[in-house]
DNA sequence: CTGAAAGCGCTTACAG
DNA sequence: CTGAAAGCGCTTACAG
């Protein structure tokens, strides 16, 4: 993997300094735009470094000064559209802020997490975002923070520890998509899909709640755990139907769920919105185009990465402020499933 | 945006040094694993960074060694999953091989690719990969190779230019899916979705040199142009149906387009692979689980984004070789649309 | 086998 | 307003 040194040498601040007749301080000075510098000058040096293509080199001013843009992003599943939706806000807002992301793709492997996790600490980023792996251990945390890199966990939390977190409130978002099903008659209401963990119980248990704030139980033979993708969902579809043919609503962990959910629906000539009420969660872009449409519970991924962001700018620029978790409370968006 | 420097000191080879014993070369040296260096000495170098919690420095090291190990790989949409799964493609790729990736998103801006491949220039980006966006100048591909930086362009090509490229055979993947429907004896085929441009181009002509092979003519009334987007497809198909209310048959620019057309189709109580027959293109993961299962086009998305990072590391390796082309040979997967 | 020294390309006090 | 000098943390000949 060796790089050959490039066949040119290439030009630094020293051969804009000689080209433009100054001192190599003076080309530094101009560079980052200081109001010492007389235009006349300024205007010369820019001249001179235009003329002779010379770029920037980040690596060694940032050495210099300590300082870092490139922020590190970490994500595990970038098949589903959620966490690519996240990504792209998380993005957007970064370099809008003037940062760069380096970015890693997880797929759930802790060992790929912590690997990527050292080399970004190796590569002095300035701040890390990070949407741990499943099973990550709780003390990763604090771990990365007694690294010094200010840190956001997103979307999945990662302990009882103490770090800044920007999510969607699982558990009010359910409790509102059940109440919805509640509202229309449902009694006997399936939960579908979704690994157990820490956010499959947040989200159950908004489930639970608006049952108990109904005076009604929830029957938990009717939560049929799955992988939290189009087959699992189809696969707990079929499921629920085969222990429970009478059952006429179900939420789902996700939209991708709901997605192989609807297909299980249709493969029993089951139509969502007519026959069977059926609940997403996320919003991701695709709900909308779903057949039917996906009623679903709203986090707006890329406001949810938006949020992750800017957490993690705030905390960059004030490493001394109080933690923050930001639970976005999301909206209930109702189309046509149920 | 000031970084603090850190309240204390990070620890360096020195510090490490000074711990052991030894000088700074030889802790450098055990660092790089050099074999010059005795066991008993490289295990108190070791102990001794560990026990002080030094982390290496890679900026400085490659600022040193004039090398770097980021690769930066710019997509724009990563709304759509079929580049979100090249991008996971390329990022294991990249990841397996020592790289770390610097990601950005253009969302189709000229101005933000421009913005962000200088970044990746000023941060010494080992090679780019890039999928240039819509009207993205053929003249860039020159540009960027002028840099001396290593480029692969992937998915859309880039005029006529020279460089290494990986993408699909597009003309050839709808010519498979033309010659199919063709077989299936439809005479009438629209052709929905894709907003002018080179890709549209390759992609129509493959329809068209299927027509032409069968001796049949292609009717150019059956092309709806739209953007490449579910919306776009739903639209696209609405419009083709107004139009031509007896066809029975589409290809669509991409999956995303096709999932579009399915709800469109449903809409007017079609039914695809019953009433109506429906190619797609990509082969996106998704497509498997739609309604019902499409048949399309397998551009094998990941594998595409593995390619193009495999491309890119030889290029980075051997400079001088010889440019390449991979023209991906797509294959048909026959779901239940057509 | 190990140390002293120079240098990667920049920034930043410090003089003048 | 501008220059000389030191230094960020590493690597790499070069001596010994």
């Amino acid at each position: 993997m060796m790089n050959k040194p490039p066949s040119v040498r290439a030009v630094t601040i020293l051969d804009v300094a000689a080209a433009a007749q100054v001192s190599k301080s003076t080309v530094s000075l101009v560079l980052k735009g200081s109001p010492l510098i007389p235009a006349e000058t300024s205007e010369r040096v820019r001249a001179a470094a235009a003329q002779l293509g010379y770029v920037y080199n980040r690596r060694a001013g940032e050495l210099r000064r300590q300082s870092s843009n490139m922020v590190g992003v970490v994500i595990n599943d970038l098949m589903n559209p959620f966490f690519a939706e996240v990504l792209a806000g998380l993005e957007r807002r970064l370099a809008d802020a003037g940062f760069i992301t380096l970015m890693a793709h997880t797929s759930e492997s802790l060992e790929r997490q912590q690997k990527v996790l050292t080399t970004m600490r190796e590569h002095n980023a300035a701040g890390i975002a990070l949407c741990p792996a499943l099973d990550t251990p709780a003390s990763l945390a604090q771990d990365l923070q007694s690294w010094g890199i200010p840190l956001v966990v997103m979307i999945r939390t990662l302990g009882e520890g103490s770090y800044d977190f920007a999510g969607a409130d699982n558990a009010h978002g359910v409790m509102a998509a059940t109440r919805h099903l509640l509202a229309a008659g449902h009694r006997r209401i399936g939960f579908l899909g979704g690994l157990d963990g820490l956010m499959l119980e947040q989200r159950l248990s908004g489930c639970r709640a608006a049952f108990a704030d109904a005076g009604l139980a929830f029957d938990e033979d009717l939560v049929f755990s799955a992988s939290p993708t189009r087959t699992g969902g189809h696969d707990a579809m079929r499921s629920l139907l085969a222990a429970q043919p009478a059952i006429k609503a179900a939420i789902c962990y996700n939209d991708l769920v709901a997605f192989g959910a609807l297909s299980a629906l249709d493969e029993n000539g089951l139509r969502a919105g007519k026959d069977f009420a059926l609940m997403g969660f996320d919003n991701v872009f695709d709900a909308a185009h779903s057949h039917p449409p996906l009623s679903t519970v709203d986090v707006r991924p890329a406001e949810l990465g938006e949020q992750a962001a800017t957490l993690l700018l705030a905390r960059m620029a004030h490493p001394g402020q109080p933690r923050q978790q930001l639970l976005a409370r999301p909206k209930l968006v109702l189309r046509q499933s149920a």
